[in-house]
DNA sequence: TTGAAAGCGCTAACAG
DNA sequence: CTGTTAGCGCTTTCAA
């Protein structure tokens, strides 16, 4: 017992040996054990300075022994960097998050970088509150995600901070933002529809206000269009769902023209519109073939059969803009729109 | 001008007053821009001691000016608080962890708090090291989730924060731990398939190997012994997956007994027996009523009828962990499990 | 009512 | 090679 023990209350409890379940050791308790001064402590767990190897060691047996681990709080204030980022999901976290936030994190995590996770579910003004709490605590960035790949004002203006937009972007050009290649990803779906010997392709996705609906539509027209085709119609604009899958399908399959393919917005109503296929007695692929977008597994794996599907990569998306943050943060910004690849992921319901 | 700039690099941008795009404002930039001791700027901030209204206007119209947020790792230095707490999730974040950290984030941005996060990925390692790194930030407590409710070693031992787990609980009993009632669950659901008539029912649920899935089927049968009757037939153990409940459902259908309600262990595998079971040529819920588990919207919500489905309540839980740790960073720990009861909610596959 | 000064835990100069 | 000292930004006595 060489500290008197506080009177911070004695819960007792195992022990990490002199760091009762109280305080935890500081930089000078270890140069207490080690009967050296805190300077040379600092010089020796940081590695810094020149050192008798002795006395290393002798400061890194007391510090493992004290269970130390040096206070980031104290380490940020004199530094200036707390090596800790904020991500901020503009509206709430959900299947299109969820991804984003795992690659950042992990990209983040090895950098030694720790993530503030902040919800701001749709709300502008917790928006804002999210901001002012990760200013005053002074992380080194911010990330921003959201559900729809539209362009967003940015979150602020002049900020001491470097901002990295995932998934959804910025209006303002020079902001740095990540972004899926939904266009790309929808002209693979109707090349690859093509290639497997397809002619009348129709469309059915989600509403028409929706940016991804629009974007993805009008790629897959104009592929066509390069090809010398039409899509089998207009494309016919509705929810993100099943339902409205079914529902679109009906209208489709009754059409005048027999469709031998069909290109949809969203697994979801990728996966009403099968169902309903089959109630209609047709086989998929051999009658009409069906591509999705998002690749989302459940959907996509639990459809009878298996999806082919568009898959934005949203977890590199995500590890890609913790690296641009990363960059930013050590002076090599790289403003302005990134795109990333989409990938096809063929599966039963195109491969005959 | 009244501050040299600093070399901090000139970027002109928007700004707010004198806070260039450079070095956030300090309290001593406050105090010296309202011509008072930094020691007033802070009483005059925290409303303590006693000013002179007119002191204490000059300090906040000048913090304004200067658009000044507090350090918090300053604050935190002296305080010893600082008002985070780690999130750790030992499994993937997923479909039970979000709407869990989603929960706990409300309620911790409620109470000031921000929350670290960190995917622990199923990796042993990572959680200690991401442990570590809690510790060393020196967090005021820990949310511990999971995606499997069995439990689980605790994550350490004698630490100066207090833990508390959710969804999953820690092995050691004195620990802090806030679960779902999956058995009380499961009663529910058998209750109501009996109040709607039903006498003859089955069950398919994931592997016999996962807690979630025993702990079911366990409660069913005894639910149904308390009402003088019995599964018809053992439980189903299979897989989490559609694909599971489809071939489950036709092993149930082709046996000798008529069973006239199926209760499933999950929406997916529900959803799975939901096709089957009209494959058949049956109806839901007139010759089979159905049950899913997790209410999982867009399984619960896409099936046809839509599902009626136990639903654990997982942010509510989020939130009651968050509150509980909040209670016990405040110095009122509630060591010991905690329970949760468990929500039916009814919907077109057992109401006629 | 206000100012001066000490100190939270750590790092980085500068002496010795 | 090691110790001393001056801060980082803020709060909190204690004097004035």
């Amino acid at each position: 017992m060489t500290r008197s023990g506080g009177t911070l209350g004695g819960m007792p409890g195992r022990k990490t040996a002199e760091t009762a379940g109280n305080r935890p050791a500081t930089i000078s308790d270890v140069a207490r054990l080690a009967g050296v001064s805190v300077g040379t402590v600092s010089k020796a767990l940081n590695g810094r300075g020149s050192l008798r190897a002795e006395t290393r060691h002798r400061v890194l047996s007391a510090a493992e022994q004290l269970g130390f681990q040096p206070n980031k709080a104290a380490v940020a204030l004199n530094s200036g960097r707390t090596y800790t980022v904020g991500m901020i999901t503009t509206d709430t976290i959900g299947r299109f998050s969820i991804p984003l936030m795992m690659g950042a994190e992990d990209a983040l995590g090895a950098g030694e970088m720790s993530v503030f996770l902040c919800d701001a579910r749709d709300d502008p003004i917790r928006e804002q509150y999210y901001l002012r709490t990760l200013l005053s605590r002074r992380v080194d960035g911010i990330i921003v995600t959201g559900r729809r790949t539209q362009a967003r004002p940015p979150i602020g203006t002049g900020l001491p901070i470097p901002v990295v937009y995932a998934f959804i972007s910025s209006t303002d050009k020079g902001d740095c933002s990540v972004v899926p290649d939904e266009a790309g990803g929808a002209a693979k779906a109707i090349d690859h529809l093509l290639a497997v010997g397809r002619r009348r392709i129709a469309h059915i996705t989600g509403p028409e206000h929706h940016h991804s609906a629009t974007v993805r539509a009008a790629a897959a027209a104009d592929r066509l269009a390069e090809a010398g085709l039409g899509l089998a119609g207009p494309p016919l604009f509705g929810e993100w769902s099943e339902n409205w899958g079914r529902q679109a399908a009906k209208i489709v399959l009754s059409g005048d023209n027999e469709i031998d393919a069909i290109f949809c917005g969203s697994d979801q109503i990728a996966r009403g519109v099968a169902d309903a296929v089959r109630a209609s007695g047709r086989r998929i692929p051999e009658d009409v073939a069906l591509v999705g977008f998002d690749n989302w597994d459940v959907m996509a794996l639990g459809s009878q059969p298996p999806l082919t599907s568009v898959d934005m990569d949203l977890e590199k998306l995500g590890r890609t803009a913790a690296e641009l943050l990363l960059a930013a943060i050590g002076g090599r910004p790289s403003p302005g729109r990134h795109t990333n690849p989409c990938r096809l992921v063929i599966r039963g319901s195109t491969a005959s």
